[in-house]
DNA sequence: GCCGGTGCTGTGAGTCCGCTGAGAACCTGT
DNA sequence: ACAGGTTCTCAGCGGACTCACAGCACCGGC
């Protein structure tokens, strides 16, 4: 088992390379962000621990280009637990799990070791509704058979939208969950704009408005 | 077991932080509602305790958001507020308990594994009375089967009623709770209108008139 | 039967909500 | 630099909704 280790503090990075050496996995240190994103693209290592607090590319940033590019390698996100988003948007961003300073080192082994083992199921299910089809693993939709093409924006959408079906979701909602996670700084218009053009590629009759309140996927 | 702790003042929050993780909680604080609840959608918790009195958004909101995105996790509601009113409305927004400042430790654990205890029945959370049939998550009305179609303010003042059966309601109360806060500026006939627009789709015998009192869901 | 009070309902004006086309700003790859 | 795609805002439109108004119906007391 092979870990790629981002973290620049020194003392922090070795202590961590001579423990999970020990308990039998071969490790790589990169001490920035830049060096962990180059790093981890190489796409060798079975999962990435990777600290929130980088000099430089910080790892929200790392997490959030390696999911861009495609890179799905298992990534547990460590920071210090100060700020009240830190958990939230490192989920948010992509990371499969999350742990805070100061931790345990058992903890951190299981924690990990259940990273992997989940990981080894292979990938996220395709999630399907009606003729349509999304798998999470290759960002690909089709409907009745045929590819679709949808841009990041919307295949976001549709895939929160996939992944709550009979339950409506306010305009607010998707804003925090697929938009930004404060979810400010946009206009609930800017998620009719998106349904619109979902509604556009993939038939009307797949997100239903329910005025007033929000959409629903249509049953 | 793992708990969220929702509460604003440092003083309280560190006790309480202090006094359940001696008794074998695993405890993570929020200082205020956008956090509590960016933290409680991550699901992960067994149980949150939120006080009601947040800066920014308050108890009240945050349990009512997590209730319309389906999140079903046992909530406790905190605060120094005794008015019997508060108390309903805590357990309407959809807190499962209540517990008012200040508040004996022991009292507050002893609730607190009640809750955890009862939760393994999970709620319904359809609302149900006679042939009518409402579904929260959905905004779905069904009379006898059928859908019925409800504008935004037909299917608040319906929920209102079916989430207080075997009362009576006075027009001032719908207009506080149903329309406005506030409830000032509408006309008690607005609340008339309304009902008779539910009669009309929903039958005549649903809501009884009670002259001079209000009205009341019919047995 | 008469009357005051209360509730019901048809009408219509104004408002709100959601949809859409257009276009500015911004990336990204060539 | 340029072209193509993407993201998001804006303005305008049409329809649904909200609510006040006013007159009518009903109820209870005399």
């Amino acid at each position: 088992m092979r870990l790629l280790v981002v973290e620049d503090e020194a003392r922090m990075a070795r202590a961590l390379e001579r423990g999970l050496t020990a308990d039998g996995f071969t490790v790589d240190l990169a001490g920035n962000g830049v060096a962990g994103l180059a790093r981890a693209r190489e796409g060798q290592y079975d999962a990435v621990l990777l600290d929130v607090m980088l000099p430089g590319l910080s790892g929200y940033e790392v997490v959030k280009r390696l999911r861009s590019e495609d890179n799905w390698v298992p990534v547990m996100m460590v920071s210090a637990k100060d700020g009240p988003y830190d958990q939230a948007d490192g989920l948010d961003y992509g990371a499969d799990d999350y742990l805070t300073k100061p931790f345990d080192y058992v903890v951190l082994l299981a924690r990990l070791r259940a990273l992997l083992r989940r990981q080894s199921d292979p990938r996220p299910p395709v999630l399907n509704h009606a003729d349509l089809c999304l798998d999470p693993a290759t960002r690909e939709v089709t409907l009745a058979g045929e590819a679709v093409a949808l841009s990041r924006r919307e295949y976001e959408l549709l895939e929160f939208f996939l992944r709550h079906p009979d339950r409506v979701i306010t305009k607010t909602e998707l804003l925090d969950r697929v938009w930004d996670a404060r979810g400010v700084g946009y206009e609930p218009n800017t998620v009719e704009v998106y349904v619109g053009y979902l509604r556009r590629k993939l038939g009307s009759g797949l997100i239903a408005t329910v005025r007033g309140a929000g959409y629903r996927l249509a049953r």
